[in-house]
DNA sequence: ATTTATATACCTAACATTAGGTATATGAAA
DNA sequence: TTTCATATACCTAATGTTAGGTATATAAAT
C-alpha cells in the first residue's frame, strides 16, 4: 500500500527537493503539490485526498497553520505533517494545537524524513530530533495527561491571577502566603504545561481554561 | 421620576449605610437589596427591574462582574454601576468590560454618589475622580478612539510579537531594531491603550485582534 | 512654515520573572 | 510503610520589563 502525499511549500525549488528524495520510495507517492494552503484545500475539494499533508509552516495566502486548523475539522482522516525551517518553540506549538501529527525541519536528511512520514502514518507523533528540549517536554505533558488533572487547585487559582496581571508579590499578599511559594507554583505550571513565559500562560489560559 | 435602585453588597452594614444616604433623596428609591449576584438575578426574573444595579465586584456565589455581564446580556436597558472597596486597575476594567456604566470607590462621598447615579442615568460614563490615572487614559483611548487607528502599524506588529511570547532583545534582533526602540514602541503601546503589563496586552489582543 | 505623528535610539533605576537549586510537612496511594 | 503528590518556604544569579527621561529624522497635516 503506497503512501499518498501532499507537499505544500512556497519555495518551488524546496517541493522539488522533497520529491526528488521521495521519489525513490516505492511506497510513498507524491500525488500533488500546492503553493499555499488555499491550494491544497482546492485539491481536497476536488477530490484529490492524500493520507499526509507535508507542510510549511509559513506561506502567503493562506499559512500552514490555518491550513491544519482546517484539514483537522473537515478532514480529520488526514494526517499533516509540519515542515519548517524554524525551529522556534512557538512555531511548533501552534501547528501541534492546530493538529499536527508532526513536525520537521527542512535541514533533516532522506532517512529521518522517511522515518517521520512512516511514523505518522501509523498514527504516532514524529519529531525532528533537533527540535530544542522543551518542544519535548510540552507534548508529553500536554499529550499524555489530561488537561483538567493537569494543574493542581493552587496551580489554578495561581494561573488564574498570574493571567489576571498580578505579580507575584500581589498573589503572595492576597493569598497570605510567601513569594516564594508563589514562584514555585509558578515553576511547577511551567513545568507540567511547558511553557515557560507569562505571555505563553496567558496564551494558554485564555484558550484553555 | 425617581430612579430605581437595587443595591448588592455582601456586607448588610455596608448597604444600610447606602441606604440611609440616598434614602434623604426625593428622586431615588431603593427598590430591593440582594446580598450577592445570584439573588439580584432572581429579583429581576421576578419582574423586581430597576434603572441601576449598584454592585460590590467581590461578593459570594455570584460575584459583581458575573452579574454585570449577565445583565449585560440579558437585561441590557440596566445599567449597572460599580461600588468597590479597591480601585485597582484590573478590577476597574474588568467591570467596565463586562458592561458595567461607572465605578465608584466606597469612600466616596454623600453628594459624590448623588452625581454618579444621576450621571449613570443620564446614559454617561462615570468615574470617582480617586480612582487611577491610568483608568481614565484607558476609558478615553478603549472608547473614543477607534481601536483600528489606534496602534500604528510598527505598534501592531510589536504587540502581536509580545503576544507570541518574544522578548524584547529577540524583537530586536528579528526587526533588525535597537532593544531601545523596541523598548520606546512598548511604552507608546502601554500609553495609548492604558495597559501596563505584557500580560495584559496578551489578553487585550487575544480579545480585540 | 510650524506642528503633529511616526519611527528611531539611548540611558538608568526599580521591579518582576525565570531557572537553578534545596528543604519540610502532610495526606493519599501502592 | 514507603513512595508520591501537593503545598509550603528559602536562596541566588541571570534575564526581562516597566517607568522616567531625552533626542533626532522624516513625512504628513494645519
Amino acid at each position: 500500500m503506497t503512501i499518498k502525499i501532499i507537499i505544500a511549500d512556497d519555495h518551488q525549488l524546496f517541493i522539488d527537493g522533497i520529491k526528488s528524495i521521495l521519489s525513490k520510495s516505492f511506497d510513498i507517492d507524491i500525488i500533488a503539490e500546492a503553493n499555499n494552503g488555499l491550494e491544497v484545500l482546492k485539491l481536497l475539494k476536488h477530490g484529490i485526498l492524500p493520507d499526509i499533508i507535508l507542510t510549511d509552516i509559513r506561506m502567503p495566502i493562506m499559512d500552514g497553520i490555518s491550513l491544519t486548523k482546517t484539514v483537522s475539522k473537515d478532514y480529520s482522516k488526514l494526517k499533516v505533517l509540519a515542515l519548517s525551517m524554524f525551529d522556534q518553540t512557538i512555531d511548533v506549538i501552534e501547528m501541534l494545537e492546530a493538529g499536527a501529527k508532526g513536525y520537521v525541519t527542512k535541514n533533516i536528511d532522506k532517512s529521518e524524513l522517511h522515518l517521520a512520514i512512516h511514523t505518522v502514518m501509523k498514527g504516532h507523533y514524529f519529531f525532528s530530533k533537533n527540535l530544542p528540549k522543551d518542544i519535548q517536554d510540552w507534548f508529553h505533558k500536554e499529550n499524555l495527561i489530561p488537561n483538567d488533572q493537569l494543574l493542581t487547585k493552587r496551580e489554578t487559582e495561581i494561573l488564574e491571577l498570574i493571567v489576571k496581571g498580578r505579580t507575584s508579590l500581589q498573589m503572595a499578599k492576597h493569598l497570605k502566603l510567601s513569594k516564594y511559594t508563589i514562584d514555585t507554583h509558578r515553576k511547577n505550571i511551567h513545568k507540567k504545561l511547558g511553557i515557560k513565559s507569562n505571555t505563553g500562560l496567558v496564551n494558554y489560559a485564555l484558550k484553555n481554561l
